[in-house]
DNA sequence: GATACGTGGCG
DNA sequence: TCGCCAAGTAT
């Protein structure tokens, strides 16, 4: 038995706690084991995403493609368009393509251990456990930025993250229980999101107040440390709506990797070190007119200012273009899958929702 | 090991 | 308005 495991131990806490206080997700089961596959799909749409974000995509990625296969076997691109929206689309591409792995090498059934799970893409240390445990019931930690709040105040555990990854990552391996482990983690993740807030936590309600070392030495709430991020640089570009005489608007696919990879976009230049590349002439052969509202993002690692434009009158039918770029109906606008920064772009040049 | 990679909510 | 934060992974 692990150490946090015995009676009146940190697991038996937690876990009782987490009996009355866990949250439902659609992603939790009551009874019985869950379907690895949706605790897959559920964990990988969870990386660096919160629980309200994720919300329906994980329902409708569920009817649409209920398994493994399903989901294998489906276009890449309408993956990539069915998770316009979410963001970090590496994970998209990584889905489609674990997805293909585990249908046709792996006989469609998810590996049962973190050693394994970990060799598949888009499947990390995080994830690895989070399978693991909460599908297979092996007892290896899930260490995610909650886990690693909790553990570092609940041993008050001082050195800055990321450094201090390493010394998290073992305390919360010894507190995991042979059994329940899958609650273990959920527990561990519902205390982080619900108590153990990064502001403000709410120690009086906490199940480990009692051990807690970090509220102890009073220093809770300061933990854990972190090294200071680095300002963002602020980029700026433009975007152009092209719109046919049929109404059809020209968009464009992007490149398979970095920023917005294998998504679809207005054709756009200036902003994400791409080279400039138009369909047959330059989009300055026609008359644009600049949109009053510009658009304005933040990504990861720049905050971005783009200027909208339209054309000033529709272009021929006869404006044929080749791959990567493609005419999309104006009605199924909203179905071509565009990222959340070419959805505000669209939604701004036309003046209308999609 | 540092950097790239989206988006939305909150104080 | 703005910085912080979120069920991280790949390179």
């Amino acid at each position: 038995m692990s150490p946090g495991a015995e009676p009146g131990g940190p697991a038996r806490l937690l876990l009782h706690w987490y009996d009355a206080n866990g949250r439902q997700l659609p992603w939790r089961v009551r009874s019985g084991r869950p379907d690895p596959y949706a605790v897959w799909l559920s964990e990988v749409m969870l990386q660096q995403t919160t629980v309200a974000a994720v919300g329906r995509y994980f329902t409708d990625f569920l009817r649409r493609w209920p398994t493994v296969e399903a989901l294998a076997a489906a276009p890449r691109e309408e993956v990539l368009a069915a998770w316009a929206g979410l963001g970090y689309y590496a994970r998209a591409r990584n889905l489609h393509a674990c997805a293909q792995v585990v249908a046709k090498e792996l006989g469609g059934r998810f590996p049962s251990t973190a050693q394994e799970l970990r060799k598949l893409p888009g499947i990390g240390p995080y994830t690895a456990g989070a399978i693991a445990a909460i599908a297979f019931g092996e007892p290896v930690a899930a260490v995610d930025a909650n886990a690693e709040r909790v553990i570092a105040r609940f041993r008050a555990i001082e050195t800055p993250l990321p450094d201090a990854k390493p010394e998290i990552r073992r305390v919360a391996q010894e507190l995991v229980p042979l059994a329940r482990p899958g609650d273990f983690a959920q527990a561990l993740m519902d205390l982080g999101s619900m108590i153990c807030t990064p502001r403000r936590p709410d120690c009086m309600a906490c199940p480990w107040r009692e051990p807690c070392v970090g509220l102890a030495k009073g220093m809770a709430e300061r933990l854990p440390r972190k090294v200071p991020r680095r300002a963002k640089p602020a980029r700026e570009g433009d975007a152009w709506l092209i719109l046919r005489e049929d109404g059809a608007v020209l968009l464009r696919r992007r490149p398979d990797k970095g920023l917005l990879g294998g998504m679809v976009e207005l054709p756009s230049a200036g902003w994400d070190g791409m080279e400039t590349v138009w369909p047959g002439r330059t989009p300055f052969d026609l008359a644009f007119v600049r949109c009053k509202e510009d658009v304005r993002h933040v990504f990861t690692h720049f905050s971005l200012m783009l200027r909208i434009w339209r054309t000033e009158y529709p272009v021929s039918q006869n404006f044929a273009v080749d791959a990567p770029f493609f005419w999309q109906p104006r009605s199924h606008l909203r179905n071509a899958g565009l990222p959340g920064v070419m959805r505000k772009a669209a939604v701004a040049a036309l003046g209308e929702p999609l």
